[in-house]
DNA sequence: TAAGAAATTTAGTTGTGTCTAAATTGTATA
DNA sequence: TATACAATTTAGACACAACTAAATTTCTTA
């Protein structure tokens, strides 16, 4: 019976993606908690997902969310979407990479597959948006990544930031005053065992940085060869 | 109180804004005819809008609706954020003017206030659309409007197509196919009394066209000097 | 100016997506 | 394994913006 998705709808598809990537599942008070709304309005709309032609997901009570196939689909279909905005508005309209996030949330809901289309094109069907985040291609399939944790960086092991999976413009602020971002050269100097912080040397600085274990777990980087 | 407006309020005051300036108010059964819903269903948003916090509209029942300035003032802000995104879509990302309607119609909507700003400067402040509709600057102030319709051109009098009030993807693809477009010189040859059909000489074309009614009231022209 | 037609409003219903409060289920541990 | 705590679901309510059907008001014209 397929018809277009709610904005709602949308977002929920596009957590139970997140989440169910990193923890396997989406859990109901998970959900709740990212998109803030309470835990009761969550179960209502899982087992409206669940339960629309075609599923869109799988859903058992007290056991948490995954994607079917089609809601997988549709949530890509928002992430290329909202990577592609984010990546359209920093190359072409000069946003900064801290300022792109909440107005893709908007506008991924509203663009048509004709603009998509048309920005990827202007874009030259680009495979990274400005945070390092993969965009699914036109038929929604992912480069596969390397990259792992820059907690997880050996010292003395030089690697390339490639990515950082968070939006949240004081952290991305951050890390554009140290001069980090994807591409920034880098190399592990310690791991503080007690503080879980990280001395980074930063290619072509002089003196090292003290990373915070919020941005390293969030910091995702290649080994140069 | 100022809460922002949803959806639904801001395409009421484009719509009041649009018939109020045509016929000097909105009656409840034009808006419903335009926006496509029920007249009953249009009673009730109009009390909503009038008994606001400030107040959009002036209504009275039986009376239609007319903006207050605050509501002309979100209408604008709506009319603007459109006929940017219109001139965005066909000068940066290659639209026809025909196609460029339904796409701002939902991104109006969605846009910031900071993206306004910026599409506004990467367009280097345009004061008109693909169709010739002037758009509101950054103040909200329109340029004064000196075009009339085609259909009061006197014959033999060389005009400029300034202007077409109306989105209609048929009418704007049969204009193209005439040749005629925002920029086109024409001369009235002919006024038809009895169909109402204009016959009417294109610049730089061999032939005269005949100008159907709904064709002729919908575009505008400015007498050549 | 009275009757019929047209426009508008009222009253009550629906579907979405949220909420709170209370009941239930699952999990961890003592 | 009993129990306590956390997570989840159920039940019932609400705001919004649409709807239908019926009542009312206004307009037109004979």
């Amino acid at each position: 019976m397929k018809v277009p998705l709610s904005q709602a709808e949308q977002d929920y598809l596009k957590a139970i993606y997140r989440l169910s990537n990193r923890y396997g599942r989406a859990a109901t008070s998970q959900l709740a908690n990212w998109l803030e709304i309470k835990p009761a309005s969550v179960t209502g709309m899982l087992r409206k997902l669940a339960q629309a032609d075609p599923p869109l997901i799988a859903y058992k009570k007290h056991k948490g969310a995954t994607l079917t196939p089609d809601g997988e689909r549709a949530a890509l279909e928002m992430i290329r979407h909202h990577r592609l905005i984010e990546l359209y508005l920093h190359e072409k309209l000069g946003y900064a990479w801290d300022e792109v996030h909440e107005e893709a949330e908007r506008l991924e809901h509203a663009i048509s597959e004709e603009m998509e289309a048309r920005m990827a094109a202007a874009l030259g069907h680009p495979c990274r948006d400005p945070h390092g985040d993969p965009i699914p291609d036109h038929n929604l399939e992912m480069i596969a990544l390397s990259e792992f944790p820059l907690s997880e960086l050996g010292p003395g092991q030089p690697a390339v930031v490639r990515r950082v999976r968070d939006e949240e413009p004081s952290l991305l602020q951050y890390l554009d005053l140290l001069g980090i971002r994807p591409s920034t050269q880098v190399t592990a100097v310690a791991h503080n065992k007690h503080d879980h912080t990280l001395t980074l040397q930063i290619a072509g600085q002089e003196r090292p940085v003290v990373i915070p274990p919020r941005a390293a777990s969030e910091l995702f980087v290649d080994l140069m060869e």
